[in-house]
DNA sequence: CGCGCTATTTTGAGTAGTCAAAATAATTTA
DNA sequence: TAAATTATTTTGACTACTCAAAATAGCGCG
């Protein structure tokens, strides 16, 4: 059984290299679990002498089957305790993802599957990420974004890909959500910034980089 | 922020001491933790230097104000986890108990008061354990047991006072169940025994050690 | 081609929690 | 009251995880 350290490790191994499939860097991985890059170094071959993760040396690490496995089951379970403390228990949108990092190290398979049957079998969380089947399927799907998507399209949010507090919050308060419908009316690159239009808002403007973390898709497709 | 480790000490030094209110003993202890108790005395020298208990070197140890108020919102949370995993999740009564081991140290007290609303603020866990208030408060009450009850009278049970996977799933197969009424008919003490009938069913014996963990109130006050 | 920048790894050290086994204290028994 | 039993504490050692700081490797650039 993994210590809740290396699930964590796994983790976000996992999350570091959606969509780039190839190896994921110690100074990213250390970043990403607030520790310095000597610690990750020690951590990450003790992965490797126990067969979670492939490492080379001053490359990279990429995780292995058992590896994965771990890591998807630990994403299954964070996801669906922010989709149960959301939809069940009302709580607040931005403020879940704490919540569920500890959770997701206590919460065994079985209250796992209650749970997901409580829920109806969600296929993705609050904020549009993708759940893990229970035999480890991830639906990876590659989305536009607000930064990247065609102009003066009808567009539907389906993600918010970045779980701080902070721009959940702000998400929230423009009503920038899962679901919502919107358009993207301009793109200033040099200013880096892009205009938006929400059925019955005015037009605002967002930074591109936050563009960025909000995911679309085309409306009526 | 105590660690899982030392909300479990303290937590378990807490259910030693509950009706015997002088100190628990080393031996006690470490066994209730499945350590040596080598190692219980080094940690309750930690936990006396950081505040939380009084040691008696030799003697035992008993909580702090501050021990005690740990304790008691550790305990909250392992009693409002074990009610929702029964009533909610509609998981078996007789294995709540390992799964609640390991959220009572997960969960958040935000989280823990929006659970505690959804069950509607109960009073007692469904093996009839008291759950202390969100302040603190433990409505600790003497109740008699199947061992040391008058004969012959009616009786309701209130509390199961084992948390053994086995033992619940004994109570539960012999229909005693917090709620259910019955009577003890005889009681033979070098034997060992205890002869108790419910409604609809015929007599059946019980060892007066199994018998002291079954506590009962009369029926009718 | 070699110099310097940056990322990574190594080294040495510390904290939390644990065990095995020896030492000590207290209590029971004879 | 002395010896024997039992409970507790101490000692030394180990695992898991972490940091600070020094060493090293790889890279780009002049």
């Amino acid at each position: 059984m993994p210590s809740s350290t290396v699930e964590n490790y796994l983790k976000h191994i996992l999350l570091l290299s959606e969509g780039a499939q190839d190896l994921v860097s110690m100074g990213a991985l250390a970043e990403a679990l607030a520790v310095v890059p000597g610690t990750a170094t020690t951590m990450i071959k003790a992965l490797a002498r126990d067969g979670y993760v492939d490492h080379q040396p001053r490359l990279g690490v990429s995780l292995t089957a058992s590896g994965r496995t771990v890591a998807l089951s630990v994403l299954r379970k964070h996801r669906l305790v922010e989709t149960f403390l959301v939809n069940v228990l009302k709580m607040d949108w931005s403020s879940v993802h704490a919540e569920a990092e500890k959770l997701e190290h206590a919460i065994s398979d079985a209250v796992l599957d209650r749970l997901d049957a409580l829920l109806g079998y969600p296929a993705t969380d609050p904020h549009g990420d993708p759940i893990p089947s229970r035999k480890g399927k991830l639906n990876f799907q590659v989305y536009a974004s607000l930064a990247t998507c065609a102009l003066k399209q009808p567009l539907r949010i389906v993600r918010i890909t970045e779980q701080t507090t902070e721009f959940l919050q702000f998400a929230d308060q423009n009503s920038l959500l899962p679901g919502s419908t919107l358009s993207v009316t301009d793109r200033n690159l040099p200013a880096g910034l892009a205009t938006i239009k929400t059925a019955g808002t005015r037009a605002q403007a967002l930074s591109i980089a936050a563009a960025g973390k909000i995911l679309v898709e085309p409306l009526r497709r």
